[in-house]
DNA sequence: GCGGATGGCACAATCGATTGTGCACGATAG
DNA sequence: CTATCGTGCACAATCGATTGTGCCATCCGC
């Protein structure tokens, strides 16, 4: 098919015979250490053209075995779907490369035993660090990380047995909070003259300090907040869209401000403030938990928490670079706030570096 | 650290000698080949049990190299962060688990120079298939292939030295603008009484597609189409929000149906929606090529079409399933037409199957 | 002309698993 | 008592690359 080519993939021994050298000669050239091993230079340049027109590209498998490296770094996540997680990847890939180790992203669907035989597999490849995102049972990771001596880091969700680097739930949800409450009007019924929580599952690490940092957030500007305000009801947009229309009912109309715990929940409350006149939307002030570029172009006014991504794993693989996986702490990474300003769309107010997405 | 656990990794060997059994026994136990290579079942079950305490995993450098198979197929996509593409690794994960094969995903950020070194890195860790998703480049991936064995059919993007799975572009572009007009009301404007195109680039292949789908629908309907009603401004949605607002002021308003090529383009569109008042979008039907969860609570109605992620990926699999490499026609896989009812929020026109998307 | 210092490379072991082949032993048949 | 057969396993080669070690030639100095 190709001219000049050989049909089977060419091997060192291959290109030893055709250079007249031996195998291991050609071994120096291609890693480029034939210096330090005296071969002559007309012989290295041999070699490499013969590998060049040979399209000669080391097995691997072969180099790994030997070597005991990989070149692999893993990374597990719980879907690819997910703006969020998709640029976890994006993120991950570039800092895997800058180091010039070759980037595995699988995802595990939230399920603990797709997790561990994933981990397993990625372990068999024998990959030399694991990223371990927003895994359900990360401990049961970093035990088997540990019986293969892998080492890790988690993200997003944190474990006991390995250092952790989350979000700063607790300061964006509070953050985000007092900017709603500072910029909602008051009103007058009682019942919606609060702000409510609508999203999320209690169980969850990230949820339940969202629901703490909204809690205090509520008590520093009302003087203290009610279960009532606090519904999390779940991811799912149905859920959320529920939730809303039974707050609203009960209350007789919007809060003064709503705080959505994810942007799926937000898919739901939008479809139900849809069936909504615009007055009572301009009512209420609306914040978001995680960002979304099509929940900026809503008809109303949303203020958004971005994670930052870059942060969560600059940190992650500032842990791995320096190797300290001993201290297994969980470090805190502060979100990102997007706020537009009064007056039209500029937003942000942060030190937290941006990065940018087409 | 583990009690009754080695430090190093084990290896088949280790096994061997605690058993006292030699290694190729171990490793027919373990491969479940014992029966055929007349091993006692005391003696599998023995290894068994070790194997399990010592928390063994097979190298699969190691028996990769020796059965010169890794098990692993390769996908690159353009980019993660993305509703498409990160749809497609999802799918794709799920599939090549069904077929156990271990999936390896890879971005490429659109760089030619990054397509190839990333395609020669994979190969070099011997993956046996590849799946090239929206390659800007798909038959210089193809001679790298080819040069190294390694079968693989693009997706999304045609090339023309190896078999492709697209979208249906022209069919969908097609159905999307006849809905768009079926569905749209005449204007008294002549300027505004016709159908616009706008977003994407003319030399891509899939704009070019849709753009032929487009003109041909508004031949069917109003006898003739101008070079004017088709604006391929570009992808990013700043250029799509000028684009419109040049289209408005030329107009004198919005035109009957408006055609926007991505979602991302969407976007910049919508942000000058916003500008309008509410009495003027609804004189216009809009429609979008490509679906975004959040684009349909949008504050006006908007007919999608969703890329049939499954169907690409699913064809591309019975092409690896059924070697069947060497046809290289382009099979055209037709999008989802996601259209609400003129009543509410019910949707879809298709025989296509759809996927649920959390 | 001899010893030592390079220069230039080949040899062979090794990484961990797989797999074709063959040996030893006991049971059975004749 | 011996030939045959089946059972149960061990041996050794192999995959492709890496790397410690050592050999041979040449050259230089004296």
């Amino acid at each position: 098919m190709q001219p000049d080519v050989k049909k089977r993939r060419s091997t060192i021994y291959d290109l030893a015979e055709l250079a007249g050298v031996s195998a291991s000669t050609v071994s120096a050239v291609l890693n480029g250490n034939w210096k330090e091993r005296r071969i002559a230079e007309a012989t290295a340049k041999k070699v490499q053209r013969l590998a060049n027109t040979h399209r000669y590209t080391v097995n691997r498998q072969a180099s790994g075995l030997r070597k005991s490296r990989s070149g692999l770094i893993g990374m597990i996540i719980p879907m690819h779907d997910n703006r969020f997680f998709s640029s976890m990847s994006q993120v991950f890939e570039r800092l895997a490369r800058e180091r010039h180790w070759y980037p595995l992203v699988v995802s595990t669907l939230r399920d603990p035993a797709l997790e561990l035989e994933t981990v397993r597999t990625l372990i068999s490849y024998r990959i030399e660090y694991l990223v371990v995102a927003g895994a359900t049972d990360p401990d049961s990771v970093s035990r088997i990380c540990q019986a293969h001596a892998v080492a890790h880091v988690n993200v997003d969700l944190p474990g006991t047995k390995a250092t952790s680097v989350v979000s700063d739930n607790y300061w964006g949800a509070q953050q985000l909070t007092l900017a709603l409450i500072d910029r909602s009007r008051a009103s007058r019924s009682p019942k919606r003259n609060k702000p409510y929580f609508v999203g999320g599952i209690a169980t969850d690490n990230a949820t339940r300090r969202r629901m703490e940092g909204f809690a205090d957030a509520v008590t520093a500007r009302f003087g203290g907040v009610e279960a009532s305000q606090l519904d999390a009801c779940g991811y799912a947009a149905e859920l959320a869209e529920s939730a809303v229309e039974r707050l609203h009912r009960r209350s007789g109309g919007l809060p003064r401000a709503l705080f959505v715990n994810s942007t799926i929940a937000l898919e739901g409350v939008v479809r139900f403030l849809k069936t909504l006149p615009p007055d009572e939307l301009a009512a209420c002030t609306f914040g978001c938990y995680d960002w979304d570029p099509f929940a900026s172009v809503l008809s109303f006014p949303l203020l958004m928490v971005r994670q930052n991504v870059e942060g969560l794993l600059g940190e992650a693989f500032r842990i791995i670079d320096t190797r300290s996986f001993d201290d297994k702490r969980v470090i805190e990474i502060k979100p990102e706030l997007l706020f537009p300003s009064q007056s039209g769309d500029a937003s942000t107010t942060n030190d937290a570096p941006r990065h940018a997405v087409a």
